[in-house]
DNA sequence: AAGCAAATCACCAGTTCATGTGATTGCCAA
DNA sequence: TTGGCAATCACATGAACTGGTGATTTGCTT
């Protein structure tokens, strides 16, 4: 069975050269092929397609929004989103909306039908800038700092958490069936290991350091 | 100039025909092949890589150790690592610690060395199964969830700035020069746009949803 | 046994916050 | 031009928080 192959590309010289690409591969075909993304699912249920090789930069509706409505409406569709820029932030955009593969319009033909090929497989083609990005955007979103190692107590942990939960002095003295001049000894000890002196500052800083 | 490519795999078999699948490529050469990550910075020194291909599997010290080591001591070269498994937290872990690409060793040699060459320029080759599962990660840590579209105002945005970076409200009076009175004016409207009743609450929501 | 950290409670003074009510100004859109 | 919204300021009160001093109990370490 061959590949159907939907397509979403403003450029129409660049459009009909891809369908031509496509179609001259014997293990795929291009079953629809649309200017824009603005009669999206129309047109998806036209073509009908396994694979959807879409423009992130389209008049009307955006190749972003168009992977979140094709997610929505096609879950089982794989898209594989095309682009002259690698900007960081499309890229993050479409990750997060669901595209497969992400690679540059400038791939040469050889590798694009690849890619498509390997995106039908579930797998997720990358230009290598690209691929390099995510790495990077990845590392850059774990990176846990150099939080100097605070050691809490149990019971100083529990409490932070319920402040960063939003809780009052009265609300964590309740919760943890003890004196509210308790809590207020507790969080003292708390903020002199954090070093703040406001329970926002605590708050703001349990989050980040992933204290809690 | 060719590439000078390092080798750390403690299979001898797999090492051996490892060795031979690099020279054989024109533009390469194994300039070192180890058993294991013992002697890592010596045999680093004496093999002199543009480019290591590490097992992420061995006795001693592991891959991952490897990888920390290796780019702390020669920033510069690039690290390629493969594997049997495509383990998620061996992935995230190899790539935290600053890999750069991440091969199956069921991949087919001829792509084996094309990550090589690809490793070399930079980029950041990676068998589809593992850039599949770098995508769902990088979705998963992104996900913001259904974080509600919260319109703050331009200035109210600021003020909760001011309040993540755990300031008072006379802190914020003076740095914004306005009266107390106005902070507590726009953290009131703050509140309710957040459906929050204190500044912690605040605090936590602005970060959580990325507010800030 | 002495020493120490953690958890508990208490009292207190001063500060900050949460919230209600109300008002003025400027701008933009219906 | 009238209404709405953002930004600004004011006054007021009760609740909540901050930080200081001090104390008891428990369990663990030396």
């Amino acid at each position: 069975m061959e590949i159907k192959v939907g397509l979403f590309e403003d450029n129409k010289k660049l459009r009909e050269s891809l369908v031509q690409l496509i179609n001259s591969a014997e293990d795929m075909i291009c079953t629809g092929a649309f200017a824009d993304a603005n009669r999206l699912v129309h047109n998806m249920r036209q073509a009908n397609p396994d694979v959807v090789m879409m423009d992130i930069n389209m008049p009307g509706i955006s190749g972003i929004e168009g992977v979140k409505i094709i997610k929505e409406n096609f879950p089982g569709v794989h898209i594989l989103m095309q682009t002259v820029f690698d900007d960081n932030d499309k890229i993050f955009a479409a990750i997060c909306a669901g595209a497969s593969g992400y690679m540059l319009k400038k791939t040469p033909p050889q590798k694009m039908i690849e890619a498509i090929r390997e995106t039908y497989h579930g797998g997720a083609p990358m230009t290598p800038s690209v691929a390099v990005k995510v790495l990077e955007m990845f590392r850059l979103q774990t990176k846990t700092d150099k939080n100097e190692f605070i050691a809490l107590s149990e019971r100083e942990r529990e409490i932070l958490g319920l402040l960063v939960k939003g809780k009052s002095y009265k609300a964590i003295a309740s919760d943890c069936f003890i004196s509210i001049d308790t809590v207020s000894t507790h969080v003292r000890h708390i903020y002199e290991k954090l070093h703040v002196h406001s329970k926002s500052e605590a708050v703001a800083k349990a989050i980040f350091q992933k204290l809690v």
